[in-house]
RNA sequence: GGCGCUAUCGUCUAGUCUGGUCUAGGACGCUAGGUUCUCAUCCUAGUAACACGGGUUCGAAUCCCGUUGGCGCUACCA
C-alpha cells in the first residue's frame, strides 16, 4: 500500500463515563499518549456518553481526574475546571453533539443507505435464538430494508445501517492483516432515532470529523471495527490506521474486575503508588522495551515506545511488580520531591514537623519504603515515645543484666559526644570503639529497640543522629527502666 | 453455537518476520549466600518455560497444517 502524503498524527482517547478510571483505559491512555508524543501529533480526549442511562458527571470527573494525576496531559478535549470537571457545553462530550450525528444520519437515510426498522425487540429475539440452534451467526434478517414488507401500523423503532455483505479487511498495526466476512453481519442498529445515536456509528463521526489518525484502543473492539469500516466507506470517509490492544487479565487470566484488585486508578493513588511507577507498570503490560532497563519515567519511555511491538495476547496484572517498581520509583525521587508528596498526609494526620526534620526521616527511610502509605507508620517513633515490651530489648538468649551492660555501655558511649557534633558518624565511631566484632548485635539490638521500639528501623546511630543527644539519652534510661522493672517482677514472681 | 484474536519460566516478557550463534536471555516473585545489630537497600548465585500432535528441512521456539486451551465480540452497552 502507497503510504500517500503523511498526515497529522491525531489519536483519541475515547472512555464512556460509566464507570471510574479503570486501570486498562489508562494503559490504553498511556499507549496513545506516547504515541502521539513520539510522533509530534495531538493527543484528544472525548467522551462518549452516549448511554444516557449509565453515564454519570461524577465518571467524567473521576477520569480527567485520573489522568491529570498520571500526567497523561491531552490537547484537545474537556477541560477540568475548578469544579472539577468540563462546563456544561463541551464540544468532546458526545450527548452535546447530537447535531452532528443527526445530519449524518439525515444523509444516510436519504441516500438510502440507512432505514427505519419496525421489528420489534421479542421478534429480534426470538429470531437470534433460532439462528443460535442452528448454529449459523445470529444476525438481522433485513425484513425492514425493503420498503415493500409489511409494517402495517407500527411504530418506527430504530435505524439500520445497510451493512454490506463484502469481506472487510484492515492492517493492524499490532495484529497484522485481519479479515471479517461481511455477510456474518447483518444491517446494524446505528441509533435508536435521529437524535439518539449508538455507539458504533458516534465513533465513526467523530473520528471523522475531529480528523482521528490512529485509533489505538482495546482488542474489545476488535469485532466493532469492520461495522465501523462499512460505515466509513458509506459516508465516503478515510479509514484511519488501527492498533488493538491486548487486555488486561486477571490472575486467572479472566478479565480483570473489582473482585481480583484494584480496577480503579485512583484507589492506587490512594494507597499510596506514584504515578510515574503506574505508569512505567502498565507500559509493561504488553510491552517491552528494547534492552533490559525496565524502569523508566514517561520521556524514556516516549523514546523507547513501539507500537507495533505491542504484545498480541492478554496480560496479567502482576500487583508484585507494580509494588516493586514503586519503590524504585520512591528511590528515584529526590527528598525534596518525596516531601512534597508526602507532606499532605502529615497534614492531614495532624503531624507537625520542620521540613528540615521531615527530610532526615525521608533520606534514612527511603530505601524502606514501598508506598506512601509505609512512611507514617515506619516513622511514629521519630514523633514520639516508642512504646515496646521489654522483652523486645533482647538480644538472642541475653539475660536481663547483660542487657542492662549493654544499654549501660551505650549511654556512656553517647553521653561521651559533644551534643553539637551528634551526627551518626560520630555516634557510630563511639560504638565501634565499644563493640567487637563478636559483640556488635550485643550493643546495637538494645539500642536500637531503645529508640525506635521496632524488630526492624533503621541504624541507632541514625535514629540518634536525628532524634539529638539529649531525646538519646531519655531512650537508652527508659529503656534501662523497663529493664529494672521486668527484672523485679521476674524476682517478685519466683520468690 | 457463530465469528475474530491469541499461545515462551508462576507472572511481565526477549527471541519468531529474515530457521542454525537458544544447552532459550532479562525483570518481578521465591530460595540460598554476601554486606549487616534488625528491616530495607545493594551485590552474587539458584529456581523455572518454547501448550499438544503432525509436516517441511541436514537443522524448527522460529515456517505450514491440525488439535486443545485462553480471551473478545455476538445489544435498541461502550
Amino acid at each position: 500500500m502507497n503510504p500517500g502524503p503523511k498526515k497529522p498524527v491525531r489519536v483519541r482517547l475515547a472512555p464512556s463515563p460509566t464507570g471510574s478510571l479503570h486501570i486498562g483505559t489508562a494503559r490504553t491512555a498511556l499507549f496513545n499518549w506516547l504515541f502521539a508524543r513520539q510522533n509530534n501529533g495531538k493527543f484528544i480526549l472525548r467522551l462518549e456518553d452516549t448511554d444516557k442511562e449509565r453515564s454519570e458527571k461524577k465518571f467524567e470527573k473521576e477520569i480527567l481526574e485520573g489522568l491529570k494525576w498520571l500526567g497523561l496531559d491531552w490537547d484537545e478535549g474537556p477541560i477540568l475546571n475548578q469544579e472539577g470537571y468540563l462546563g456544561e457545553f463541551s464540544p468532546y462530550r458526545q450527548s452535546e453533539r447530537i447535531e452532528v450525528y443527526k445530519k449524518y444520519l439525515q444523509k444516510l437515510l436519504d441516500e438510502k443507505k440507512a432505514y427505519y426498522c419496525y421489528c420489534t425487540k421479542d421478534e429480534l429475539e426470538a429470531e437470534r435464538q433460532d439462528m443460535i440452534v442452528e448454529g449459523l451467526s445470529p444476525k438481522y434478517n433485513g425484513h425492514c430494508r425493503h420498503p415493500d414488507n409489511p409494517k402495517a401500523g407500527r411504530e418506527p423503532q430504530v435505524i439500520r445501517f445497510v451493512t454490506s455483505e463484502t469481506k472487510i479487511e484492515f492492517t493492524d498495526l499490532v495484529r497484522g492483516k485481519v479479515v471479517f466476512d461481511g455477510s456474518l453481519l447483518g444491517d446494524q442498529v446505528i441509533a435508536k432515532n435521529l437524535i439518539t445515536p449508538l455507539y458504533n456509528f458516534a465513533v465513526v463521526i467523530d473520528d471523522e470529523e475531529m480528523r482521528v489518525s490512529h485509533v489505538i484502543r482495546g482488542e474489545d473492539h476488535l469485532s466493532n471495527t469492520p461495522k465501523q469500516i462499512l460505515m466509513q466507506k458509506a459516508l465516503d470517509f478515510e479509514t484511519p490506521v488501527y492498533a488493538h490492544l491486548p487486555l488486561i487479565l486477571a490472575a486467572d487470566r479472566s478479565k480483570l474486575s473489582k473482585r481480583y484488585a484494584e480496577t480503579s486508578l485512583l484507589d492506587y493513588r490512594e494507597k499510596g503508588y506514584l504515578p510515574g511507577a503506574l505508569l512505567n507498570f502498565i507500559a509493561l503490560l504488553g510491552w517491552h522495551p528494547k534492552g533490559d532497563e525496565e524502569v523508566m519515567n514517561p520521556s524514556q519511555m516516549t523514546e523507547k515506545f513501539d507500537v507495533k511491538k505491542v504484545q498480541k495476547s492478554g496480560a496479567v496484572f502482576n500487583p508484585e511488580k507494580l509494588t516493586w517498581l514503586n519503590s524504585q520509583h520512591i528511590k528515584n525521587l529526590s527528598s525534596q520531591e518525596l516531601f512534597k508528596l508526602l507532606s499532605p498526609e502529615l497534614k492531614e494526620k495532624n503531624i507537625i514537623a520542620e521540613k528540615e526534620f521531615v527530610l532526615k526521616l525521608i533520606e534514612v527511610e527511603k530505601s524502606r519504603l514501598k508506598t506512601l502509605k509505609d512512611f507514617i507508620p515506619q516513622t511514629d517513633f521519630f514523633f514520639e515515645l516508642p512504646n515496646y515490651e521489654a522483652k523486645l530489648l533482647r538480644w538472642k538468649d541475653e539475660t536481663l543484666p547483660e542487657i542492662e551492660t549493654s544499654l549501660l555501655k551505650s549511654l556512656r558511649a553517647v553521653e561521651k559526644i559533644n551534643a553539637k557534633e551528634f551526627t551518626a558518624k560520630s555516634i557510630k565511631e563511639a560504638l565501634e570503639s565499644i563493640v567487637d566484632s563478636t559483640s556488635r548485635g550485643q550493643i546495637y539490638w538494645p539500642l536500637r529497640v531503645a529508640l525506635s521500639g521496632k524488630k526492624a528501623s533503621p541504624d541507632p546511630a541514625e535514629i540518634g543522629s536525628i532524634i539529638g543527644k539529649e531525646e538519646t539519652e531519655k531512650r537508652i534510661k527508659i529503656a534501662l527502666e523497663k529493664v529494672t522493672n521486668t527484672r523485679e517482677n521476674y524476682y517478685d514472681q519466683s520468690s
